[in-house]
RNA sequence: GGCCCCAUGGUCAAGCGGUUAAGACAUCGCCCUUUCACGGCGGUAACACGAGUUCGAAUCUCGUUGGGGUCACCA
């Protein structure tokens, strides 16, 4: 396979648990890179760390990645020639073995076999006024003779193979977002690049394999851009080609502290769980740390892809700011055509209602007085069992209502429901109307009282006449017994 | 603590030397209306600070302050 300038990104996550909101808009910024050059989207399952591995972290990754439409051109399921695509299976070739000692040969990697004790130690033995302990490995073994090292390595010594950076001098790395960056490399720690266990680490397997599957763009966060220099060193070290780095800012929860799924901040699959819709949290996502050219919000996945540029991408750190992500699902849910609405609403519309009324029509009801589909039933439950309320609620001071002539008005309505014969919403519309004509009094002073005794609460989605309509003529005749009965 | 990064309203953000400093969410008010919501209209609210550079600085430079990240055989 040689590269033909197409753009190639990747996706490569740990399976160790939940997709976090990062992870989400890495992917997706991945993916739209990719995209929007008509390029090829990879993804890569970097289980070098068996100790946090989570099984059933794999089928969360897949699962997100396709209700959120983020489909991959190549992955482990979808071989594109760059197999295999999963670190483990990767290490059983031994690649990154190899790898590692080109390196050794080349005199930019050696054999480390410090124990453990070795390196509390060294770290112990320079600590800071905090108290906050500065680990930088002091190139013990890199005097080892190289007979020294053989008779170790025979003897079964345990070892992992460590870079070998300068001590003097400087490294620069350029970023897209975040420009031009140098530092010391009296500051660079001579990393691990193959762990005890013969396993690569996350650094050095990432570079391996990105040459290898010919990445052209790296997506990562801000958190990573401390190691860079290091990957820069990697680089050079094998003479290959540095990848286009995008360090995007990092999320942070409202007190400015990143996204983590310790400080129980949700997941991806949380927020789906909540009533999220993924379409909203791809658009939402999509602008935090990027803003489109033009003046405009709510984008599909589809035209993110068109008008993605990564050079737009900001510097500074983004608050999750859930009450807009609120907002932006109800646009969503305002928007959906009448089935696929019916698919999310319904089942909600259930759990709190279970007598036989027309679902859908209460459904219809909230449709455009929700931002989360799981604000429904608390919505709607009145519906099931009028609720024990209070006759101040037949107070109203702008519709001039109280229960006193709410009595009267509940009292003429009831024959009238009684004796009603086309129990249709224009029916119910034309008695209430009559009502209110011969009377000569105001809307409100007919439909407050109504709407009040056939739903027991001050707020209802939908006003009077859908209530009735929905409750149906007993129903609603009990229900209007029920307020004439309080307030007598 | 060392190193690195960041800094426009409460939040997301536009802005790249000359603007009345956009827009969105939130908030407040008004209108519509049988309630709430939806919708419509409007208001409050920001360039962290201090020096430069310049005719002119939110935009460039330096410093200060504040915030974040990172310093593992985790990714």
């Amino acid at each position: 396979m040689s590269n033909t300038g197409k753009v190639r990104t990747r996706f490569a996550p740990s399976p160790t648990g939940r997709m976090h909101i990062g992870n989400l808009r890495t992917a997706l910024y991945e993916y739209l890179i990719a995209k929007h050059e008509d390029g090829t989207f990879v993804l890569r399952i970097e289980d070098t760390d068996q100790e946090r591995y989570v099984a059933e972290a794999l089928d969360i990754i897949y699962k997100t990645m396709r209700v959120t439409g983020l489909e991959h051109d190549e992955g482990p399921d979808k071989d594109g020639g760059y197999g295999p695509y999963v670190q483990s299976e990767r290490m059983a070739t031994g690649v990154y073995m190899d790898y590692a000692k080109q390196l050794v040969e080349k005199g930019e990697a050696y054999y480390c076999f410090c124990t453990k004790e070795r390196l509390d130690s060294l770290r112990g033995s320079e600590t800071t006024e905090s108290g906050k302990e500065i680990a930088k490995y002091d190139k013990h073994c890199l005097s080892l003779t190289p007979e020294e090292i053989q008779e170790k390595l025979d003897a079964g010594v345990p070892y992992v193979i460590r870079q070998n950076n300068p001590t003097t001098g400087t490294t620069k790395f350029d970023d897209v977002v975040f420009g031009e960056i140098e530092v010391d490399n009296s500051e660079l720690d001579d990393m691990i690049l193959i762990k005890s266990d013969g396993y690569p680490t996350y650094n050095f397997a990432n570079v391996v394999d990105d040459h290898l599957m010919e990445i052209t763009h790296v997506v990562r966060g801000n958190e990573y851009l401390s190691s860079a220099p290091k990957y820069n060193r990697l680089y050079e070290a094998f003479g290959w080609d540095i990848p286009t780095y995008i360090h995007c800012p990092v999320i942070t929860d409202e007190n400015h502290k990143k996204l983590s799924k310790r400080s129980g901040h949700s997941s991806v699959e949380d927020l789906l769980e909540q009533g999220f819709l993924p379409e909203a949290v791809i658009n939402f996502v999509a602008l935090l740390g990027w803003s489109p050219e033009e003046e405009r919000e709510i984008f599909s996945l589809e035209e993110l892809c068109k008008c993605f540029d990564y050079k737009r991408i900001n510097k500074s750190p983004a608050v999750f700011d859930i009450v807009k992500l609120k907002w932006m699902n109800g646009e969503y849910i305002k928007k959906m055509d009448d089935e696929k609405y019916y698919e999310y609403a319904l089942p909600e519309v259930e759990k709190a209602v279970k007598a036989p009324y027309d679902k859908k029509m209460i459904a219809d009801l909230v449709k455009s007085r929700i931002e989360v589909f799981t604000e429904i039933p608390e919505k709607i439950d009145f519906f099931d069992e009028l609720p024990d309320y209070d006759i101040a609620l037949y107070t109203h001071k702008k519709m001039k209502t109280n229960p006193e002539n709410s009595l009267v008005t509940l009292k003429d309505l009831l024959p009238r429901f009684e004796a009603l014969t086309d129990y249709s919403r224009e029916g119910i519309e034309k008695l209430c109307k009559d009502y209110i004509a011969e009377k000569e009094i105001k809307n409100g002073l007919c439909l407050w009282p109504l709407r009040t005794a056939v739903s027991g609460k001050q707020v209802t989605p939908g006003g009077a006449y859908e209530i009735v309509e929905i409750l149906g003529k007993e129903e609603t005749c009990n229900r209007i017994r029920k307020g004439i009965e309080k307030l007598s």
